[in-house]
DNA sequence: TTGTAGGCGTTATCAC
DNA sequence: GTGATAACGCCTACAA
């Protein structure tokens, strides 16, 4: 038997549409009396309203924002072209998508972007940037709006932010850790950390999941303290240089960050002649050559794919005031080697 | 600017509503004059239709089958349970789905069940089930009748199904093999394949492509012929205790087909005071605790909310003659350890 | 061969 | 407070 409409419910609760509308969108001017009629007829029938049919009588259309810092690593690229791809196929979901590019060196001009954003514009923001108090702020101005902010790739634990987009970070540190041990095998050696940035929280917290998993379960193998390389390549070719020439017995490195390209052109040079086990996070055109080309051993990834689409589904969700599927929401923890790319 | 509609078509190409949807929908009755008027205005507003409102004008309901093995193995469970989940879901989808299930030692029950299912009462089916000259005939009957037909989790290559929907065995076999080798590093040794029966083409194409990287790549390691247990435990206990004690020298166990529920309980007895690698196949309850106690090493898998759900959009899509989002579509062999579980 | 009118389930603008 | 009534974008009798 078909689903109960508000017609449906109209005859039931001894109503006209008009009211049965109030009382659903929570609308003022009916008594409490009916209210509760129309609610129990609702209650009664199982009723689910059609959010298309809702939709197309509003004429809807979800006005979403992404926020992305201008950075120069390959991986915030690989996110653009998710998204620019997610906006290609939206066309038949109501949804318009802007991305808003902010200097990722500069919080302000972040903030300033955001200023810009109101109840009338936009429906929902996705945000892929560090936490600062600034933007703290601007997102209880959001919420304050009325507008669901979600936060993308990194968490903003400390703001009111309705939904998480991405992977625990120390989970992924813990599973690169892991492998490493499990690659390296119990022939000792010690593993070299590099990382564009330990101010960013997500290395910070990679790294910590890394050393739990080390100390626990691969004792044996001694991690070195983390290299900063700012992603630049002259300073990781000398750095890593010096380091490799220095200590005989390193036979792993792990990179932290998500820009491990001045690393793999690097190795590209040694021509992996050196038996080092490499691993590394986020599959990027960089990577997934190196995984291809025995450069790298391992990528820990998220699938960008699945985290846009993941983005748009929650805020048009939060937007309505609907639940969310949970396990579809939930970004996995990906393994990439040579064997399992695309 | 609002995206054009029907009634923009209309007024550009001087005709009513009705012929415009005659075009749009490629029913008979139109001068070929008229439709090519139609069609150039369609062009030139760059219309595309609004799916949800065609919908709810034609009432539409997706009706949609799951045709599964009746199989004890937990995986076939697993795959149901995300069916249910879809199911609990898809209400507001226009989706009805029904799941039929066939004795997994009977493919005519199969062929049976088939013949029931007509253009008048479904629009879409996808199955989980071995190639067999009587399916090929039954898929032959339902795209005679216009209804799509997706393979699911296991390819019917030989058939006229629209779509597959899984990875490709050989490749996850591969993947398994790879983590297999840099597992045992370059110690030698010797690896135990455990399949549950080589009927079936999955395992047969996960051997092939274990065996194949390891002769490209771990040459030094010795891969054992396949023992088939037919998901038997007491037989599984049997031959495994027997060929361990007979070889002194292994150090591996590859389980290629979804049921590692025997040897999981055998090395649950064993406490896993042997050193053994263990690679096995799809999460389900028993791998994934398998995982946890450090039972099992990896578990090489496909996740089964996706593939449900890519199932029921290529379903949807095929019915209403619209492309599918191939990234968003293709299911990813993903490898899972202790440290990514969930 | 083409057009008119009404309906799909919901929302919104009026009156009463 | 409440109820007709007309949209939204599309489809489908039924007329013409």
């Amino acid at each position: 038997m078909a689903r109960p409409t508000v017609n449906d419910i109209a005859k039931a609760a001894g109503v006209s549409l008009a009211t049965v509308d109030r009382v659903l969108n929570a609308r003022p001017g009916v008594r409490e009396k009916t209210v509760a009629r129309v609610n129990s007829a609702i209650e009664q029938l199982g009723y689910v309203r059609d959010v298309t049919a809702a939709n197309l009588a509003r004429q809807r259309r979800y006005r979403l924002v992404f926020v992305l810092p201008d950075m120069p690593a390959l991986f915030v690229r690989t996110l653009r072209d998710a998204i620019n791809e997610a906006i290609a196929n939206s066309v038949t979901e109501r949804t318009d998508v802007r991305i808003l590019t902010f200097p990722n060196d500069n919080p302000h001009a972040l903030v300033r972007s955001l200023r810009e954003l109101g109840a009338d514009d936009t429906d929902g923001v996705a945000i892929f940037a560090p936490e600062t108090p600034h933007l703290r702020d601007a997102i209880v101005r959001l919420k304050a709006e009325g507008i669901p902010v979600v936060a993308l790739v990194s968490d903003l634990p400390n703001t009111e932010r309705d939904h998480f987009i991405g992977v625990d970070n120390v989970a992924a540190g813990r599973t690169a850790g892991f492998l490493m041990g499990k690659f390296l095998g119990n022939t000792g050696g010690s593993v070299m950390v590099l990382v564009s940035s330990m101010q960013a929280r997500d290395n910070v917290e990679r790294r910590l999941g890394f050393d739990q998993v080390m100390a626990e379960s691969f004792p044996e193998i001694e991690v070195l303290p983390s290299l900063e390389n700012h992603d630049n390549e002259d300073l990781t070719a000398r750095v890593v240089t010096a380091v490799l020439a220095e200590r005989g017995d390193i036979n792993g490195i792990y990179s932290v960050g998500h820009g491990s390209h001045a690393l793999v052109d690097l190795l590209r040079g040694y021509g992996r002649r050196s038996n080092i086990t490499v691993i590394g996070h986020e599959l990027t055109d960089v990577t997934r050559d190196a995984l291809r080309d025995n450069l790298m051993d391992a990528v820990i990834s998220q699938n960008v794919g699945h985290i846009v689409r993941s983005a748009l589904r929650v805020l048009r969700a939060k937007s309505d005031g609907l639940d969310i599927v949970q396990s579809q929401e939930r970004i996995r923890i990906e393994i990439v080697v040579r064997e399992n790319l695309v």
